[in-house]
DNA sequence: TATGAATGAGAGTTCATTCAT
DNA sequence: TATGAATGAACTCTCATTCAT
């Protein structure tokens, strides 16, 4: 019902549409941010946004649609922030710490919408009890990590290590940020960005390179 | 109602109660690893273990003292495998090694145990709504890792990297495994832990180490 | 709001609150026969007249009052073919068969219309749980088939059966088609109204009728 | 959960269960039969049995499967009423007139389980919106009596009407009677009963047969 | 004339927990 | 020691209706 096509074009959404699918996106984030996935009922979201829990079911057809959106709109977002950052470096040495930097630099500003992220990533599920953003939904993102560390290898940039093992590893640590900030707000993000930077630095590079 | 002390004495544990908390326990655990902490209701569980929903709540004053009994095993039983494997280690980097090692080789056999642990970290909250096994909780567990990094940094063994940083990365590198290992179960657990170790000894070696 | 007289005269209905009432009323008579009175809802109405579900309680005070005048627009129309044609007979052996062959013919010509009053006679209730047009609503109809049936009687056209068992088993014989027709869209409707006046032409026979 | 099998045999249900799950069976056919399918919701049939509404789905899996079991509860003790005394009968004139005779005496003291079976049949829908005991259901019903008459015809009891009509009008007669009992408690089942017979017996007859 | 926005009531269902036996 | 029985709270979702524009 909501947004729908007609057949002269389309059917934009109004202002106050958006402003509320907006605003329940952001109160969505926010309660599984704070509240964690499972506390997160539509009742506790609605309690947020400071209105009756019926306009969430007018806005989005479901709980699962509402969750959907507050995904694509974290994802996106934080790709485009991160994407060509990365992509502007001509190495694959200044792009791994180019990765590194965007995403701690993205993740300790957007804390809420990451904690929100890795809440859904690990607790929502499909009717048929899988994860809806699992493993699997992870692939694409490893494999464009590996790709970016194989160009590397064949550069001779890097060392002869395990693409996915390395890929993982990295992943892992930049996605341990979220709590570490939120449990610890003084924490400098900058620091923590070029220990990473040195750590993976060193090792994915070849022995014969840190020589002299 | 349960074996509880009292001033004047110990009420040992019968055979048939420790042998029932066991199973339920088990039972516990696998639940959550199979069907994921939301879904591992009291239900599911003593379906599982094939006997009353009552009998839970007989033997644990509630799921949540249920839940604390699993962490506590599981966290026993792993600590009583890798301690000893480290502690054995003459030097800093040999001790990181067997870390590293003695991990991936207890996770990669206890892949239910360690997704139902790492189920629980992430949804178990309190009454008031925190996390019962959150950031606080893995303090102890990030300290002693950081303490060996220390020694090693001491004794020369490492270069002069944040603790804190390699510490948490770290243990992202290893608590990445189980979801791993469940998704690919042909993965090799010593190829893995051989590439951690490698990664994390450059990772942390001084770089006049790595000369000649 | 709706067009309502007025002490100093009538307002006339507008042109297209005509149309909108007619197309209202359209609507929810195919919703009612397709999905059943109970998954009839104003959404669902509004969704096949591809208008928003304000308009219709624009139009009509409630949806109890889009019902009833959905059911009086079936019960004229259906009047206004059926009553002529049992009038133009001149006996009341006549009659009976013009009146189930008319029925009849309107039935399996009017089928959406015919479910749609079905499902509202069983399903349509008033505030305080009575149907709305149970057993009482019937009766004229009833009434009117008995009358024709007794002229039959005293006419010696007619056996001496009991009028309502007659009246009741003849109604429940015709409304039996509208499923019947919408299961089996092949069936011959000349043929099966032919069956009947045959099988109640003999039922409400004298049996000195039937000799030679 | 409820009644299930176990390795050593079959788990008797207790006598509360039995007792519970034949009591809401009762209060869903009142409940059905008094305000009508739609309005007969869990919290409605569990006020009739003053209780709370989480017992009737620990008793039973679903509202769908307590609405199934009922079905079966009325069909199957109207089935044990009616079958033998149409089975005794000699000739297919005198099985139809038991057929009749043995239905309406049925219904006419089983009026709420009559209501209720009629309000499921023409209401309870399966997830994919069809009738869960429509048209085809009633299939088996209609062929039986089909059955009947056909031997009927084969012994030249019965002239040579068309089955499939004769039955669904004979179902529909019969159909009729619970409305009419309960809107007129006062009517006299022997003779309704009595009418009936006459009636098919005559639109049955062959027309030969009745001379003399 | 038309509609989007909003609401509260109530639907079926799940669940941890209590209690009597 | 074990369990069936029962409950109340909370869950997601649907719906007819009201209201401002």
């Amino acid at each position: 019902m909501r947004t729908k096509n007609t057949p002269d074009g389309q059917k934009r959404p109004s202002f106050i549409e958006t402003a509320r699918r907006t605003q329940l996106i952001e109160c969505t984030i926010e309660t599984i941010a704070t509240l964690g996935y499972a506390q997160a009922s539509l009742a506790q979201i609605a309690k947020r946004a400071d209105i009756s829990k019926s306009i969430i079911t007018y806005y989005f057809s479901s709980k699962e649609e509402l969750i959907e959106q507050a995904v694509k709109e974290i994802y996106t977002d934080a790709a485009r922030f991160i994407g060509p950052r990365i992509a502007e470096q001509p190495t694959a040495r200044l792009r791994l710490q180019a990765y590194i930097q965007s995403h701690v630099e993205y993740i300790s500003t957007h804390l809420t919408q990451m904690m929100a992220i890795m809440e859904i990533a690990i607790n929502f599920r499909t009717e048929e009890g899988k994860l809806r953003y699992g493993v699997a939904t992870e692939k694409p993102v490893l494999t464009a990590l590996e790709t970016l560390l194989r160009k590397g290898q064949h550069a001779s940039d890097f060392r002869d290590f395990d693409l996915h093992v390395m890929a993982v590893t990295i992943r892992r640590a930049i996605d341990a940020l979220p709590p570490l900030f939120i449990a610890n707000p003084t924490l400098d993000a900058n620091r923590y960005a070029q220990e990473l930077v040195t750590l993976f630095d060193q090792a994915t590079r070849k022995v014969t390179d840190l020589q002299s």
